[in-house]
DNA sequence: TCGGTTTCTGAAACCGATTTCAGGTTAGGT
DNA sequence: ACCTAACCTGAAATCGGTTTCAGAAACCGA
């Protein structure tokens, strides 16, 4: 466990200065180009990434900042963005903020000098964040949620509101009238916009929903569970739900199971986002879906070109279109009071 | 967007010199401290972790290599490991090697001069990426997976062998003889472990499983799938199974609910690896679970331990036990034939 | 063979922080 | 007031590359 050759090792093993083993490296033509390639592999030699960014001022790294990898969701956009940056010898850094305004800013505090991009998703729509990577000169793309200042940054959206709309058409175009949501923090874009998306949508068809028929979930799925239990405590439940992220869902299918109620015909339900678990549900989980890894990808796509200087101009903002995937979760509304059927609880 | 400060232009601002600035920064007394700390935060000064780490050799940061983030158990760890070094000052490259030893062996040569520490959940068991790591001298720690050079590393696992004789016995116990199991790649730790602990439960009981009832998922919700579709294309089906990973679970129940078999009617099922989806499946999943963030979390701990030195001597083997959850996949064996009920396949 | 390019090379400066070293200031004891 | 010890401080060297600069070598046509 010998120190790690340097540059000049290599110079001295191929008998040439420090200088042009460097022009070598960097693909200039050099007379003593096999000699040294030789010395490199007989030497094990790698440049050091630090010395090499503190001259150059790149880092060779890319910051991806997410409030949660274990959502699905997220764990796809990672994926996606890798699989864009495997070509191109940029590494990531990820990062979780846990949707919290004081980690994220934290942890970009941190990243900030060590990264020549970053791919961020805000946890909420007013931190500062964002503003401080412009100021701080660091090309940034956003994902999935927009900042305050939007017009500056890319940004890579879905949907949101018409992915709400088409949850609701959908129970609306079967019947329902007393439609319900678990929404997410209205603090994020897509919490907000999906919940406009339900409220425009109901408002659209002169049907004005209790206020109790708006629940916070807080895009956990705990929080999704909570909200279920209110709505199913309601002395006239809804009879269907459109729930608006797949963890909340997880939590108001349990629910839902732990007081007994059918699916879809005491309560339809639409989720949003898709799952490989959602096919093998009973009944099959109807939802709105959208292309994850796609989003992941198209933003590493855009922040490479951005850092480049290929894609010059303003700022883009793409929105990806969402997908209604009708399964079986959605049935004509219940005539009459819910029929409760609650499981037994394990020891 | 003008150029970030050094620490010269605060030494400046400050009216010291660098050195100066240099030594308050890292905690010494200093005269001039609070006009230093005014001067810092007037010019908004982040030292370059370039530079520093030029000097020091240290570069503040871990890298985390597992074979797929999207599978929910490598997210948990992710986060586990990312709960303990949230206090302490040091950031994650995280990067996914798509269980490909290729794949793993560049990143790892990418990231080995980037980082001060290793988290490694290796490809296969017999490749020399660990090795490699052990040449260059970054303190490592596997999670999970075990490598050829067994010893050398700590290493965090949990009771795979155990995990799957449980789960075994508790099919057993339920009167099955017929079972099969979908195994995932036995070139790593946890296929090869579960398979044998299948395999010597199986002995154990003095039953012979036929070849066709050991199949290879690799680990993959579509490699369960396949593994699931021919199981149940034997002449004579096994009557329970037992499924080797999250993933490969939720492949081979869409193949059980394409085909219209009943759960457990037909086929008792248990899985390994818990999921807040499990819950709500009907019948509610029994699975082996373990506990995930803990793995990650403990790994990490012990990683920052052996890279501050203050876990000395041989390299620890830490071995996490598994929990057999109960639910409602397994009842006993059903008598005859099986009973098919495709589902009808949607537009 | 000679002037004029063109191509290649090594020495040296540089990136931003840390650390050593030697000198300077302050405090404390008599 | 004087001397020593304790404490601070700035100049300079250093980490491992990259880049500039000026000079050397090779190449070309005449």
């Amino acid at each position: 466990m010998s120190k790690p050759p340097t540059i000049t090792d290599v110079a001295d093993e191929a008998g040439v200065s420090a200088s042009t083993v460097s022009r070598h490296l960097r693909g200039d033509r050099v007379r003593a180009a096999k000699r040294i390639d030789r010395a490199i592999t007989r030497l094990r030699y790698r440049p050091s990434p630090a010395a090499r960014s503190l001259k150059s001022g790149k880092t060779g790294a890319i910051a991806l900042v997410v409030p949660d990898v274990t959502n699905p969701f997220f764990a796809a956009v990672v994926r996606g963005a890798e699989s864009i940056t495997s070509q191109g010898g940029q590494t990531i850094f990820l990062a979780n903020t846990d949707e919290s305004d004081d980690r994220e800013t934290e942890i970009i505090e941190d990243l900030v000098s060590r990264v020549d991009g970053m791919l961020l998703a805000p946890a909420s729509e007013n931190n500062p964040n964002p503003q401080r990577l412009a100021d701080a000169g660091v090309p940034t793309v956003l994902i999935d949620r927009e900042a305050p200042a939007t017009g500056c940054f890319d940004t890579v959206l879905i949907d949101n509101y018409g992915g709400a709309r088409s949850a609701v058409e959908h129970l609306l175009a079967r019947g329902h009238e007393r439609i319900a949501t678990i929404a997410g923090s209205v603090a994020s874009t897509p919490g907000r916009l999906r919940l406009e998306g339900y409220q425009a949508t109901m408002a659209g068809e002169a049907i004005e929903p209790p206020a109790d028929f708006v629940q916070q979930g807080g895009f956990k799925e705990h929080g999704g569970y909570q909200a279920m239990m209110q709505l199913l405590a309601l002395p006239d439940p809804p009879t269907a739900v459109f729930v608006a992220n797949n963890l909340m869902t997880i939590g108001a299918l349990r629910a839902i199971k732990d007081i007994g109620v059918q699916i879809p015909d005491d309560m339809s339900t639409v989720g949003f986002d898709d799952h490989p678990f959602s096919e093998i549900l009973d009944p099959p989980l109807t939802v709105i879906d959208r292309p994850m890894e796609q989003q992941g990808a198209l933003a590493m796509r855009m922040l490479l070109s951005r850092m480049n200087g290929d894609l010059p101009g303003a700022a883009k903002r793409v929105i990806l279109d969402t997908r209604l995937v009708e399964r079986g979760s959605c049935g004509p509304p219940r005539k009459g009071p819910m029929s409760f059927h609650p499981r037994p609880r394990g020891p």
